[in-house]
DNA sequence: ATCGCTATTGACTTTCATTATCAATAAGCC
DNA sequence: GGCTTATTGATAATGAAAGTCAATAGCGAT
């Protein structure tokens, strides 16, 4: 769509697929993994390049976790933001269209353009705090 | 105060004072190098410990660059979200009381206790805009 | 359906931020 | 001053992500 020469495969359908399947977040290298235990023979390269792109394109989501690495999750294409348990990564996903208007009238308030933002809520769930 | 065993170093009180001297967001690598360049010969190992002990203790905020390195800015203890410049690094600081009641009252609402947050907005700065 | 061009793949290497290791040093306490 | 041990700093190790490049496979043209 956006890039005409961008060609449809194989591979990147598997990483889209196997994405989708996949619950929670998820590092490139264990969707990697994964996809290698299901008989599959892609190249790590390639999930990354895959994941890169869906993200690009909007049909994943990205975030970095607190150990560095990047995790990655399926989602649907319309903006929204996470709330995710500190304990079991359970992902409530949540729309706040006050808080994306609020930011936009922060940046433009200060000069700044093209406004975008970070959001994640982090909490203890309530299965993990009656847990404990 | 947390942790008596803790002692205080002069390599410590350095990091916390070039960090302190410091406009933007800068990495641990960059700080290391301002170090040496001002005749420390404090090592890099210890700026990356020296940073992590700020940021725990509050006196340090922390955010992922897109490029995967994390970066270090001195912070007032009051909790605060950052508006930044995605071209030049400018940061300023702003408050969000509505919007973190509100990202506390979405985390009750799905029955996760102890929230917290990340917010930040990027943006391009007037001064990178009009450059351009 | 076949050909040809070239984007994409995958095994591998490389880069680079961060962490671990460990002997040597120095803070804090007596 | 002397003792204990947290901390330092040079270096090696780790590991995620990006780069390399010959081989492969999409896709439009024929």
């Amino acid at each position: 769509m956006a890039d005409p020469k961008r060609r449809n495969t194989r591979q990147k359908d598997a990483v889209k697929h196997a994405l989708g399947e996949t619950k929670g977040f998820v590092s490139a290298q264990q969707l990697h993994m994964v996809l290698q235990n299901h008989g599959s023979s892609i190249g790590l390269a390639t999930v990354y390049r895959a994941l890169t792109d869906l993200t690009e394109s909007g049909d994943a989501d990205s975030l970095q976790s607190k150990d560095g690495a990047v995790l990655y999750r399926a989602c649907t294409p319309a903006h929204h933001h996470h709330l995710i348990c500190r304990d079991c990564g359970k992902t409530v996903e949540i729309e706040a269209h006050q808080v994306e208007k609020w930011a936009d009238q922060v940046a433009q308030s200060h000069g700044f353009t093209k406004p975008s933002h970070n959001i994640d809520i982090f909490g203890i769930c309530s299965a993990c705090h009656s847990g404990k």
